[in-house]
DNA sequence: ATGGTAGCGGTGCTA
């Protein structure tokens, strides 16, 4: 089982990179972040035609999150409790596997800047809701998945120059304790698991030659349940797809999983 | 210290 996390940063200008991805990785499941449109816009026919199924909880111009599954969706949750229906973030789906169910969910944490604007409280209550979701969910002890941009640089270590970062929302003490309450909670941060080390970056900004000189930072994550856990063969980040044509400023993280 | 790029949508916001 072949589970991936992409911020595509708006599909429509990313439908070319994101078919000819799918058709080389041919992952069983993607979370997708920042698809930048309503689910009427979603391209749903060139996934289809890839052998995918859609679930999509879209919005106009922002943030919006999408499932594709080869798997059949036998439940699909959209938006997290607790929360309003003003900023499309989170969709998470059931699937059925051999001894029980998969959940996985897609996840657009806020990004928070500034950090003293509404945007910062906004995050950080954003997160505690996803704290609770989470807390319920593990209460089940099934394989859970929990992929997306998590706009939080864990350590110091996550990034190419953390002094860089110290007054950005995705580096603050708050943010980085609240994704260690998450991860406290039983989660393994899979990339985390399988290449412990500097340089493991998802994200390199569009400006000032970022990915020219490898300024990257890791932000976008894969958590996993303890039952998710004792499964995970693998986690690779795809870093080939940033030096692609018109790429996303995020690339995909993949993990696999004996299921 | 500033400005550097990209997507959406048709201007300025978000990142």
């Amino acid at each position: 089982m072949k589970i991936a996390t992409w911020n595509i940063n708006g599909i429509r200008a990313r439908i070319d990179g994101a078919t000819k991805w799918l058709a080389d990785q041919r992952p069983d499941i993607v979370c997708m972040q920042e698809i930048k449109t309503p689910d009427d816009g979603f391209p749903g026919l060139a996934f289809a035609e890839l052998g995918y199924n859609v679930a999509t909880l879209g919005q106009k111009s922002f943030n919006g999150v999408a499932i594709l599954s080869k798997l059949r969706f036998d439940e699909i949750e959209r938006g997290l409790p607790g929360q309003g229906d003003d900023q499309s973030r989170f969709i998470a789906a059931r699937f059925s596997v051999p001894g029980g169910s998969l959940r996985v969910a897609s996840i657009y944490l806020p990004n928070g800047n500034p950090v003293d604007s509404d945007k910062y409280p906004y995050k950080l209550n954003w997160m505690a809701q996803l704290e609770a979701w989470t807390a319920a969910a593990l209460g089940l002890e099934e394989p859970l998945v929990l992929a997306g941009d998590y706009n939080i640089i864990p350590e110091p270590t996550d990034a190419k120059n953390p002094n860089e970062w110290e007054k950005d929302a995705l580096f603050q003490p708050e943010s980085r304790g609240g994704f260690r309450r998450l991860i406290h909670l039983g989660l393994t941060d899979a990339i985390r698991a399988c290449h412990d080390g500097p340089g493991q970056y998802t994200f390199w900004d569009y400006q000032a030659g970022s990915w020219q000189k490898n300024n990257g930072i890791r932000i976008d994550h894969v958590l996993l349940s303890p039952q998710a856990a004792d499964r995970l063969s693998s986690a690779t980040i795809d870093k080939r797809t940033r030096g692609w044509e018109k790429p996303s400023d995020h690339v995909p993280v993949i993990i696999e999983m004996e299921l």
